[in-house]
DNA sequence: TATATATTCAACTTGAAAGTTGAATATTGG
DNA sequence: CCAATATTCAACTTTCAAGTTGAATATATA
C-alpha cells in the first residue's frame, strides 16, 4: 500500500522543481518527456523528481503502452495540510485560553474587590 | 526586511526535527536549551534548526539578558498554506471545466438533436 | 574579578539527495 | 526482424544540509 505521511509530502514539496512539475499538471495529465521539457535538466533527473512525488501520493500514472500519463492528485496534499491545520489549531486553543485566563482576572478585579 | 517565501516555509517544514521543535513551543516560548533538551542531538544542532525556522518566518526571538526565548509564529505558514490552497483552487477550477464542457455537450445532445 | 551559564560562530566531517551518463527494458512502426 | 521512441535502472560525481567539536561572545553571579 502507498503509505502516504507527512515526512514524505512535505520533503516532496520542499523542491522547486517539484512544485513546479505540480504547477504544470494543473493544466492535465502530460507525459515524463513533456514533463521534462520545460526543465534545464536531463529526462532522468526530472524521471526522478516524478517518482518522489508518486511515491508522496502526489502523482499517479496511467500507462499507455511505452508512454506514462501523469496526473495530479490533490488528495496527496492532504498530509500537509492536515499537520499545518492542526498546528494552528492547537496555537489557536493556546490563544484562546490566555484570552480566557484574562477575562477570568479581570473579573476577579472588578467583582471580588472585596477578597482578603 | 525578512522574506517570507514559500521556498523557505517548506523547506524548513520539510524537516521532522524542526516540525518538533515547532510542536514543542505550542506550550508557549521556550529558550533555546529546553527545546533542545528532549532531541537525541547536540545543543548546537539545534541552534541551527532554530535558525532555520527564525530565517523562514515560523519563529520569533526575544532576548532577556543571556538568555533567549524561542516562540511559534503562526503567520510563517502562510506561504506554504497560501500555495497548496492556490494549488488546490487551480485543480477545482480545472475540474469545474470539465464539468462545465461535459454539461454542454449534454445540452448539445438532447436539446439540438435538429443540428447539421 | 573570576567563574559559570546561555548561546552563537567557525571549521570540519559525513551522508544523502540531486544531477549526469550510458545501458537496459518495453513498445511501436516500417 | 530492425530501428526509433519512451522510460527506467544502475553507477557514478558533486553539491549541500545536518551533525559534530571547540572557541568566541555575552551576561549573570559568587
Amino acid at each position: 500500500m502507498l503509505q502516504l505521511s507527512v515526512d514524505k509530502t512535505l520533503n516532496a514539496l520542499a523542491d522547486p522543481t517539484r512544485r513546479a512539475i505540480i504547477e504544470q499538471l494543473n493544466g492535465g495529465e502530460q507525459r515524463v518527456s513533456d514533463i521534462a521539457e520545460p526543465h534545464q535538466m536531463s529526462l532522468n533527473a526530472v524521471s526522478k523528481h516524478i517518482k518522489v512525488l508518486e511515491d508522496a501520493g502526489l502523482l499517479s500514472r496511467r500507462r499507455e503502452g511505452r508512454t506514462h500519463y501523469l496526473s495530479f492528485d490533490p488528495g496527496g496534499l492532504d498530509p500537509a495540510t492536515e499537520w499545518i491545520e492542526r498546528t494552528k489549531a492547537l496555537w489557536s486553543k493556546r490563544f484562546d485560553a490566555l484570552e480566557e485566563a484574562l477575562l477570568a482576572d479581570d473579573a476577579n478585579q472588578n467583582g471580588r474587590e472585596d477578597d482578603d
